[in-house]
DNA sequence: GGGAAGATGTTCT
DNA sequence: GAACATCTTCCCT
């Protein structure tokens, strides 16, 4: 289980951001956690572009906490929104600070590990991951994971190749937020059960 | 030091 | 579909 990842190379994170969102779909997010791997797969993204968007964190300037989205891409920008946390990947080139939100993702292995994780077990198991705070609750990230490179298995947080592509992607309006709502940039899995709403 | 807002999740109606 | 729980970050004083 530990072999075979493939890492996305860094220059996959150096383009536009809803290209990069949009191919991140069916891509493996893994987490190390001590001596256990997680795996899943992604399954909803959304894309925030730097500073023409209004809706993105980047666009009301360089802050302690957005300071990660303007540094190097295909690092993890982790950040809080009232109890939970939401998982971001930083792309664009450098100085451009774009950033995609892994919204939903779809567990391959370590399931038991999740359902542990999570503080209110539901009968539904895609309840697990179907949200980007909850997906970080099963996962274990928390703000300690801010920076981290993803594009190296040393890391405990890593993106690989997919294992499948044959799936239909559908374009929706973002969900949640209250400026430039209209805009096409949430990408999901059409079908996929763990899709959030 | 204080106050307001927020890329959410859960629960209730 | 709406209310609320409850905490960090940022900006102002």
């Amino acid at each position: 289980m530990n072999s075979s990842f493939v890492l996305l190379q860094r220059g996959f994170y150096e383009r536009p951001t809803p290209e990069v969102a949009q191919d991140l779909l069916g891509k493996l997010l893994v987490r190390r956690l001590g001596g256990t791997i997680l795996v899943t797969r992604i399954v909803e993204t959304e894309a925030y572009l730097g500073s023409n968007d209004p809706a993105a964190h980047a666009a009301a300037g360089k802050t302690k906490r957005t300071e990660v989205l303007f540094g190097h891409p295909g690092h993890a920008y982790v950040y809080r929104i009232h109890q939970h946390h939401c998982l971001n990947i930083v792309v664009e080139p450098e100085h451009s600070p774009g950033c995609v939100l892994i919204r939903a993702v779809e567990p391959l292995s370590g399931i038991e590990i999740m359902l542990q994780h999570r503080t209110v077990p539901k009968s539904k198991i895609t309840s697990i991951t179907s949200g980007p705070g909850k997906l970080c609750q099963a996962l274990g990230i928390d703000i300690s994971l801010y920076g981290t490179d993803v594009t190296t298995a040393d890391s405990s947080l890593f993106i690989s190749e997919a294992v499948a592509t044959d799936f239909l992607v559908k374009t929706t309006p973002r969900v949640g937020i209250s400026k430039a709502k209209d805009a096409l940039l949430r990408f999901y899995i059409d079908g996929n059960e763990f899709v959030s709403r």
